[in-house]
RNA sequence: GGGAGCAUAGCUCAGUUGGGAGAGCAUCUGCCUUACAAGCAGGGGGUCGGCGGUUCGAGCCCGUCUGCUCCCACCA
């Protein structure tokens, strides 16, 4: 491989992992596990960027901690998404010029499931190109048997406790998808509208209340007019009543609290049927709730029936206008709440539903998270956890639709009892005939129970009590509520145990402008497309490096060119390495270590220490900067060159082996293709190799060559100053400091290597010379006479300004009282040290002025 | 209405417990140096949004203002 061709390789590797079954796991007491399930992806969709990043977050840490020791199991599976797959279904069919209807629930499910096996497996197609790790053989669908087994269990289990239960309630009903939605369910979208104010007379003919409204069709379902008991204004109308326009019914005036005094005319029509407030109300006075529109949002009563609503509502204006009803209309802005799925603005209407109720399962989920059992990453979204649990109402889990867990509930024909069993059955105790509940569950209802569902509940696996609880739950902030706050009630409800000990937020994939990708903006990026362009190393390294959790991501082209950029680096770091290793793996012998050596093993267990302490603590972001700074800054820029004056074979290949390792989790293709290919390979597959462990440190000869390297990045800046042509060496002088002499003997081929030198002497020249002053020595590189004396006391007496400006600081420091008796110990000692340093670089520097 | 987040180099963003402002890209200069021009070496560039406070010391802590995001919410 010349430059890093992705394509070559990729698709070979990735097979080659499954053949060898390297991804799968099992039941192992000698090893800890570390689970990760994934958020299981809808059937409908295709990779998204979104995707892309969850999972490679996901594959990152599972590949880390394989490494590490632990048995890691990412657990994949696809979710049948209830709603969005029912509504993309009807869509084909309508296509197709048939319907649900038609068809038939039998047939319409069948088709379901044929829409599963069609494009249920693209995503997970897609998911093996990014790279991911997954034991692909423990899949699970959130409809096949064993997930259907749990969500009856459950189900059965909760209405046995007395946690579900069947009622008349207020629910959010999509006209469009015609079925009730959960409150998470509905978005709240502002909205131009209008508040129109509307006359009631009185029916004693003595005047008229003035109501205000944005939704006067729902007028026809008034059935109370309501105003503060505090009101003075309407304080003598309470217990009248009025001709209800438009119809022939009388309403009364009523008081209640809710009723604000300030908005609007401080009086509120009441509509119990088609408003959750209102509801309420009609519950607190015992009113009969009037229903005046049907399922479709076409209007249920007197001439308006069967017209649209909105059609209804300006009818209706025009109507009141005539009758000289209309006082004034107002432009108001509100929000109006529309369905998640297809944008449709939802109706509140009543409606027989199944209900999970949550205030006892609330507390112990709030508790988890207070007490620390489940942390969340970044901490902040706790906040927004604790308030949506502590302001919970019952959850709405039926559906009417038919692409779903059917509800387990038989209602009997004869006797009218219902039952509810997690066994089909088809008669009742009473001998009758039973119809099961037309309804489907809620889509996130089998999606709360992956945590264990996936492991087998309800059936007590060996898996179960192995793998559970999983480690870490990564997924995006929009569904904190649809599906980890359910995971984490359902999972100490029917598993006495949190799901998982971290929940790590990731953030949103923006697009190059910062702007969300959406569908409706168009601006979405497909990933497949990227990792054609570039690699799915340079994708998975792009989409994670420098990200903090709960932060954002961009894409933009010109980072993952630098990305791809840093694969071709490791490419041809690679071909170094393997230019100078011959097949002899050899422990690496102490005795011939040269100081440059020292210098890149004591980096490379700093660095092998930051990133272990980084990915433990899931900031994986930091970690791959750490990596990508080391590899490229001290191994390619620095180590290799240095190699190139003394090498040591055996420390050129063991750090670049490291340095693979330490790469796989993030850069699996490529670490693996250049881990075949080295001599040094004692394993099969860098997969299954061990994570580099920090070894001994060279502190001493480490400092020194750091200092080295300060020297040598001097000469050069010198010669760039001095505009001496890359290509011409010259001599080199030094003169030690003391104590220096040995370290810079050591040194002298690496510095005559790296700084175009043309040998060095250990003396000062004769003749016209430029100098460099550094710590540990004087450097002085001979100059023609075309230098001026004057260039080289400007550049010097510049050099003495800077660190005159330095001793100020320090100074300022140390005589500053404050300073001195409260700051720590060994901070003073450290400003006294660098004072110290800049005292004598002083005195160097102005010698060689005078000098001059 | 309630809550959260963000403002640091031209751009995109890092900055762990307060202790001399960082990276990548872009830009400028010089280099085809035998792993790599998808590269190498060097340079320039910042009152860390404004104001006030705590502290010996603030990008970091507190208050406040301004400007953007986002989430939640039943004001008809």
């Amino acid at each position: 491989m010349k430059n890093y061709e992705p394509k070559e390789f990729e698709d070979k590797i990735y097979s080659n992992w499954i053949k060898n079954g390297f991804f799968k796991s099992r039941v192992n007491p000698d090893k800890k596990p570390f689970t990760i399930i994934m958020p299981p992806p809808n059937i409908t969709g295709r990779l998204h960027m979104g995707h892309a990043l969850n999972n490679t977050i996901q594959d990152v840490l599972i590949r880390y901690k394989r490494m590490k020791g632990y048995e890691a199991l990412y657990l994949p599976g696809t979710d049948h998404a209830s709603i969005a797959t029912e509504v993309k279904i009807i869509d084909k069919l309508i296509e197709e010029g048939t319907s649900k209807e038609k068809l038939g629930r039998e047939k319409f499910l069948e088709r379901a499931f044929q829409w599963n096996d069609e494009f249920g497996g693209r995503i997970i197609e897609q998911l093996k190109r990014l790279g991911c790790s997954c034991d692909w053989d423990k899949h699970a669908f959130t409809m096949d048997e064993i997930r259907s087994k749990a969500v009856k269990d459950v189900f059965v289990k909760l209405y046995e406790k007395g946690l579900i239960y069947q009622g008349n309630r207020i629910i959010n009903w999509c006209p469009e998808c015609k079925t009730a939605l959960s409150d998470a369910e509905v978005e709240h979208e502002p909205n131009e509208g209008h508040l129109w104010h509307i006359k009631y007379p009185l029916i004693d003919g003595s005047g008229f209340v003035t109501v205000a409204t944005t939704r006067p069709e729902t007028m026809l379902g008034d059935v109370a007019v309501c105003v503060n008991p505090k009101d003075k204004k309407y304080a003598k109308l309470i217990g009248k009543e009025l001709s209800l326009p438009l119809t022939n019914r009388t309403i009364p005036i009523i008081a209640d609290n809710y009723v604000d005094k300030s908005f609007g005319t401080g009086a509120v029509k009441i509509t119990p049927y088609h408003d959750p407030n209102d509801f309420e109300i009609g519950l607190r006075h015992n009113i009969e709730p009037v229903c005046v529109m049907n399922e479709d949002g076409t209007m249920s009563y007197g001439a308006y029936s069967g017209m649209d609503r909105f059609e209804a509502r300006k009818r209706i204006v025009d109507a009141l206008k005539k009758q000289e009803l209309l006082v004034k209309t107002e432009k108001h802005q509100n929000n109006v709440g529309t369905c998640y799925r297809c944008q449709t603005i939802i109706e509140p209407m009543i409606s027989k539903q199944w209900f999970v109720k949550m205030k006892p399962l609330s507390g112990k989920a709030i508790e988890s998270v207070k007490t620390g059992e489940t942390k969340f990453l970044p901490k902040r979204f706790e906040k927004t956890y604790f308030h949506w649990m502590e302001n919970i109402k019952d959850w709405c889990i039926s559906r009417q639709l038919w692409w779903g867990h059917r509800i387990p509930a038989y209602h009997c024909t004869s006797c009218e009892k219902m039952v509810v069993s997690a066994k089909h059955i088809e008669k009742c105790s009473c001998g009758g005939k039973v119809k099961q509940d037309e309804d489907v569950l809620d889509t996130w209802f089998s999606s709360a129970l992956f945590p264990f569902s996936t492991l087998g509940y309800p059936e007590k696996t060996e898996e179960l009590k192995y793998f559970y609880p999983t480690d870490v739950l990564v997924t995006g902030y929009d569904i904190i509520f649809f599906w980890v706050a359910r995971m984490i009630f359902s999972s100490l409800e029917f598993m006495s145990e949190v799901p998982f000990h971290t929940v790590y937020i990731n953030g949103l994939v923006r697009d190059e402008h910062g702007k969300k990708m959406s569908k409706s903006a168009g601006n979405g990026v497909d990933p497949l497309e990227l990792i054609d362009k570039y690699g799915a190393d340079t994708l998975r390294f792009s989409l994670v490096n420098g990200i903090a959790a709960g932060g954002d991501t961009r894409i933009q082209y010109d980072k993952l060119e630098g990305y791809r950029n840093f694969m071709n680096k490791i490419v041809n770091a690679s071909k170094f390495v393997g230019m100078h290793s011959n097949n002899a793996e050899k422990s690496i012998d102490e005795k011939n270590l040269s100081i440059a050596d020292k210098w890149i093993l004591t980096k490379l267990n700093q660095t092998t220490l930051d990133i272990t302490k980084y990915m433990d603590k899931f900031d994986i972001g930091l970690a791959s900067s750490k990596l990508y700074e080391f590899i490229w800054n001290d191994f390619c820029d620095w180590y290799i060159e240095l190699t190139k004056a003394s090498l040591n074979a055996d420390v050129l290949l063991f750090v670049f082996c490291s340095i693979l390792k330490l790469s796989h989790p993030f850069i699996p293709y490529l670490t693996e293709e250049l881990y075949q290919n080295l001599p040094h390979n004692e394993h099969k597959s860098i997969m299954i190799s061990n994570y580099p462990e920090t070894k001994k440190s060279y502190k001493k000869e480490f400092q020194g060559f750091e200092e080295v390297m300060n020297l040598i990045k001097g000469i050069r800046n010198l010669r760039s100053e001095l505009n001496v042509p890359n290509s011409k060496k010259s001599k080199i002088y030094i003169i030690s400091a003391k104590g220096q002499e040995k370290l810079l003997k050591s040194a002298s081929p690496y510095i005559e290597k790296l700084a175009q030198g043309d040998g060095i002497e250990f003396s000062k020249p004769n003749g016209k010379y430029s100098e460099l002053i550094t710590n540990i020595g004087v450097v002085y590189l001979k100059t023609d006479d075309l230098i001026d004396t004057e260039k080289e006391k400007e550049r010097l007496e510049k050099e003495l300004q800077a660190v005159i400006s330095e001793i100020k600081r320090a100074e300022g420091m140390l005589n500053n009282v404050g300073f001195t008796s409260r700051a720590p110990l060994k901070k003073i000692e450290e400003e006294k040290q660098k004072l110290q340093k800049y005292i004598d670089l002083k005195a160097k520097i102005e010698k060689s002025l005078k000098e001059l």
